[in-house]
DNA sequence: CGATAAAATGTAATCGATTACATAATGAGG
DNA sequence: CCTCATTATGTAATCGATTACATTTTATCG
């Protein structure tokens, strides 16, 4: 139903050719017959077919994202990050929810591909042998977020640094007996760096590792409560708790606050990420910010530049962390 | 450089034509050839081009979502909905944020449809009559979200019910003074009309309508915490405030900290939307929940019964609220 | 003013699938 | 074993753009 180059080209009295040329403004046209093709492509309200072009000229100007899940909180700052820039180069992206699931990703990286999809920027906790040489079959360039493998280029923070940081940073606070909820413990980046850097900065300091210390958690609000739980229930309670990311650090306050102990005074307590809701909660979170909306925005800058032809190094982008006092410690 | 259909076929010694018959299991093909085909399917890891099919069949199993923010609050929830009812159907969505701005909106309407997307899924405040014609122009099928217009099928809560319901609730908690800060005046559906349910609570329990207890805000923390001081500094101050969203609620909840306030012995909060943080703060926030999720799973379904042929009536769908009753009141 | 180079336009092939229509293979029934 | 209906497969047009190449128009200059 719609109108066609070709009806375009009748109306105007020239031929398909030159209304392409007039829309992808290529080659020369005369200044006169560029005027008479664009009032009819004005008058009649003519939007060319992005799919018959994209056969043609092979690319999509749309890139798929690969989230575990866009309702938890980190991402959609990311996302946000990521559409900016593709909308500036006039890209669009098609968002998929992985759930970390692998059949999950393995299907959208099928139809991902199908639509031929220009790239992929792909956020996932760990990569394993097997999705990496998937990813690399795939023939399309890919920019990881927040993870990493030898052969892509990713952003990324220092996580080990940033959690040495903050764990120096309650030390140097006074605190001596400092709790930790770590992340899953097969998620290499997050949940095993953060807490090398948590050990880290014990030995640094002097400090013996106390296992009874350490509570594995899942990054969810509930394993952040009911880790705090178990270490406040301790004989020799910790004097501060610090929790892998904020969405658990949150769930440590809460416990706090069953426990009627009061923050930072009775606990101090450090998150990881500096989700837009740690600035808001009562009290406002300490917490070591990652640059969600850069990481994206970076990651897309990149991709942008790799389907630009550029050649860019696989190598790791490593972003700037920073540690943010507020009122929690 | 990927195989192609006539490569599948050559391989396979049959014709394109059966190897697309094998490919979308239509009409007839023999047992043996099909086995055949396939073989050469799956050796050769054949992926179709999804873009010569769409030319070809009109269709290109994506929609288009167009929201505010991703990263405001709300909205992940919405899409994750939306996400996981388009993937069981074999759609994809892109992602479009158009900050509510018109310039946007309109530029990502027609990269939306210049990609030929099967339907668009549409969450804005409010849609003025030149968006509307805009909109009905496309000949795509839309789906509005917290939003309405004559026209179009909408999924949407009854704002004005809800919020007198939240405000007749405070009421019966014994509160005469009950302070609110609303959405942006401008903003048709959550703006005005929550501002309607207050203003019919009061009236219902015959208690007088005082304008000095109503501030505007325009959904963000900041307006909320602003407000919140602009009406605890008032000589006789409300001993509750209704917030229009969760995120000005939170502002309040931070005002009141820093006025030394407890929450809810010296004054009440209540939110709208019951927002992820909302059970996660302290204290946990008394709020009017909104499906979110809900919202966009039925709001999905409904588009794709469109998309499959099914006549739908072009009215709104409403969803049911919910009071929740937590610790701030 | 005519030859020639440069600019503008047109013709038709192409991208990679689907599908209407034509043709070939198979099976049933006498 | 032959005819005819049915099933299976193949041929070629088509979707709506882009673009290589061919052709026409315009401009330049001796």
């Amino acid at each position: 139903m719609p109108l066609k180059i070709k009806d375009v080209a009748l109306r105007a009295g020239v031929s398909v050719a030159t209304v392409s040329r007039v829309l992808n403004n290529s080659d020369s046209v005369k200044p006169d017959t560029y005027t008479k093709v664009m009032k009819v492509i004005n008058e009649v309200q003519y939007k060319p077919n992005a799919i018959a072009r994209s056969l043609k000229v092979k690319n999509t100007k749309t890139i798929g994202i690969m989230i575990p899940d866009i309702s938890s909180h980190f991402f959609p700052e990311v996302v946000r990050g990521i559409e900016d820039i593709a909308n500036m180069y006039e890209y669009n992206i098609i968002l998929c929810n992985t759930d970390l699931n692998r059949e999950k990703e393995q299907k959208y990286l099928e139809v991902l591909t199908e639509k031929q999809v220009d790239g992929i920027i792909f956020m996932s906790n760990i990569i394993t042998r097997d999705l990496a040489l998937k990813l690399k079959s795939l023939k399309v360039p890919i920019v990881l977020i927040s993870t990493e493998y030898e052969g892509f280029p990713a952003i990324i923070i220092d996580n080990v640094a940033a959690s040495k940081e903050m764990v120096s940073y309650l030390l140097n606070k006074g605190h001596k007996r400092i709790g930790m909820i770590t992340g899953k413990e097969d998620d290499a980046i997050a949940g095993t760096s953060r807490y090398e850097g948590y050990k880290l900065a014990l030995r640094e300091a002097g400090v013996e590792l106390d296992k009874s210390l350490i509570v594995s958690g899942d990054y969810r609000f509930k394993s952040g409560y009911e880790g705090a739980l178990k270490l406040l229930a301790l004989p020799k309670r910790p004097t501060a708790i610090f929790a892998s990311n904020d969405e658990m650090a949150l769930g440590v306050i809460k416990a706090a606050s069953v426990l009627k102990l009061s923050i930072p005074d009775d606990l101090a307590v450090a998150g990881f990420d500096d989700v837009d809701m740690a600035q808001k909660i009562v009290p406002a979170l300490t917490t070591m910010a990652q640059p969600m909306y850069e990481m994206g925005a970076v990651g897309m800058r990149l991709l942008t530049k790799i389907l630009h032809g550029e050649k860019i190094p696989c190598n790791n982008v490593v972003l700037k962390h920073n540690l943010i006092e507020r009122e929690s410690c």
